[in-house]
DNA sequence: ATGAAAGCGCTAACAG
DNA sequence: CTGTTAGCGCTTTCAT
């Protein structure tokens, strides 16, 4: 057990120093595993031996002030309102600890003058970089105050491209969701799109259309509806869907929300999932796809991956190995479970 | 626009100073408002017009060194599996920050090394003090390194009480969705319960006894079952309520996730809700809550008032106000919803 | 190979 | 009311 506690003064650099007899730059030197300097290995044994006795602990901000480097990227997103960003925080803490660096999180609420406080407080804890997650893939607005560190976005994008940015592949991904159902020998595939406009409902629609095609199949505007994106949303689409003359024998839902609510439509009517009919999601938003029975055959958005790439680029940039500001786009896997 | 960017040295107080023509002390009292000396409005003037035309920005680390005091809380959950850590952290960052305090938050993953380390990386940034977080709540050992600093735990306790806690109330929960029954004119009333043993499920348990004998209505083994705490569990245990010769009249689920597996089960027999039986959740997890048909009315677990209050309490702590390691239980309050 | 000394940006006594 | 001085804990030349 250690000798300090807080009530004492913390054991410093120096009293290491005293206690193996050996100078503060020694010590330095040892703690910090310098080998580019050769010092006599009897010293390196005392001073680690006088850190243990001594229950020395480095003082990060006191190192951080000396070497002008404070090891730290933030990562600013709007937390409240995400149960998404949390995977992106546990992928870029991963990355960024594996590289020796820490995670400031600063939460906002989307309400532009907090974020911008939220920055400045980052930039005045010295951060090195700046991470700005969004929890929907969209275009967004950084504050100009983030343009004085390195800075790149996750599941977002600057409308100017002047950021680098990792996204997910929307378009791949609705290419694979259609892909495993047509695998499934489905031809009437109904599509239970996003508000149309916003980048996850045109790519999705494209990757479904692009499959459709190479399948030869050719998409039916019937077949398509865009719903609010919520389980109700999903299970008023569904029903229309399930009301048309020729109706699908497959719903590709855009998220899995919606086809929760499809979810309930379909067995409203008695049909069974995926015997009568398959539903496959997008979003792979556990608390539910795993849960509903069947459990829901979807798409991942990779968030955790996002978070690592996304330090990833930080850290390039922060080496200043690049400075442009390319798009990354990350794969969107599908995860088999038993609605299709 | 500030004239500092990344590239330029940081613009510090010296640089301040001198462009005000006035001292470091003055810059140094000016900008931290330091009423209690008296300066010159005049010069107060100028150092602010200084501070803005240099686009000066204090630097956190220097002034942490320098006061010894750094300002920071550390947060230490299992952020990976838990929908919950962010309600927490969310709390937690909004009461310290109007504390003038920065969260700086540590992810483990329950391995009790890792967590070992990152309580000691907290704690090389002179954090001053440590909210420890479960996302369920239980007895937790929490590592002997965080004695170095005042701690709180939060949704959980130490088997030896030795810190403080804050909790949530299962017992008051408990009695409340039982109330809540009762009042819809319920007598017959099914309980699906966790895992026996945990303290949601004694506490709950206890409090829906009580709720029950209260209104003169003895409980009934017969209705009671320990399921798994999954929406798998829900639907089992929910099903052999139903096959009872005397079927109740409503269920009260442990857990959300059980209340959406009771829905299935319910639905499957052609039973409405809560038309036919009324049903009650814990924990709204809103995920499923909220978008279940018909929405579940639930029993909210108050994590984000957990995580304000846990910062009330490291407060109190760290100001040597209190050292008492007392437990502070909080409120559960009823979401009214439509499956009752 | 080791130690002395300067400095990182800021605060806080204390003297003017 | 202002300026000087001395740290805070650590790193990093630069002599020795």
């Amino acid at each position: 057990m250690s000798t300090n506690d807080a009530r004492n003064r913390a054991v410093t650099m120096k009293d290491v120093a005293a206690h193996a007899g050996v100078s503060r730059t020694a010590v330095s030197l040892v703690l910090n595993g310098r080998h580019d300097v050769t010092l006599a290995s009897e010293t390196r044994a005392r001073v680690l031996q006088a850190a243990a006795d001594l229950g020395y602990r480095p003082n990060a901000g006191a190192r951080a002030l000396a070497q002008q480097r404070s090891d730290w990227y933030g990562l600013v997103t709007e937390i409240v309102t995400a149960p998404f960003a949390v995977e992106v925080i546990k992928g870029a803490q991963d990355r960024a600890s594996s590289d020796g660096k820490y995670l400031l999180i600063a939460s906002t609420e989307s309400d532009p003058v907090a974020e911008s406080a939220a920055i400045e407080r980052l930039l005045e804890q010295r951060v090195e970089g700046l991470i700005y997650a969004a929890t929907w893939h969209r275009a967004v607005n950084v504050p100009e105050i983030a343009r004085e560190v390195p800075t790149v976005l996750v599941n977002c994008f600057d409308a100017e491209g002047r950021y680098p940015a990792v996204v997910p592949d929307e378009r791949a991904g609705g290419r694979r969701a259609a892909e495993r159902l047509l695998a499934a020998g489905h031809r009437r595939i109904g599509f239970v799109n996003l508000d149309p406009g916003i980048p996850a409902a045109v790519g999705r629609r494209e990757g479904f259309h692009a499959a459709l095609r190479e399948a030869g199949v050719e998409p039916d505007d019937l077949l398509e509806i865009s719903g609010h994106a919520t389980a109700h949303g999903g299970f008023d689409a569904a029903a229309e869907l399930l009301e048309l003359r020729e109706p699908p024998t497959a719903i590709f839902c855009a998220n899995d929300r919606m086809a929760m609510g499809a979810y309930d439509a379909i067995k409203e009517r008695g049909l069974r999932i995926p015997r009568d009919i398959a539903v496959i999601g997008f979003d792979n938003q556990e608390l539910i796809s795993a849960y509903l029975r069947p459990a829901l055959t979807t798409i991942a958005l990779p968030f955790e991956q996002m978070g690592s790439v996304g330090v990833d680029l930080l850290a390039e940039t922060t080496a200043g190995e690049s400075t442009d500001t390319k798009i990354v786009t990350v794969d969107c896997p599908l995860l088999e479970r038993s609605s299709v």
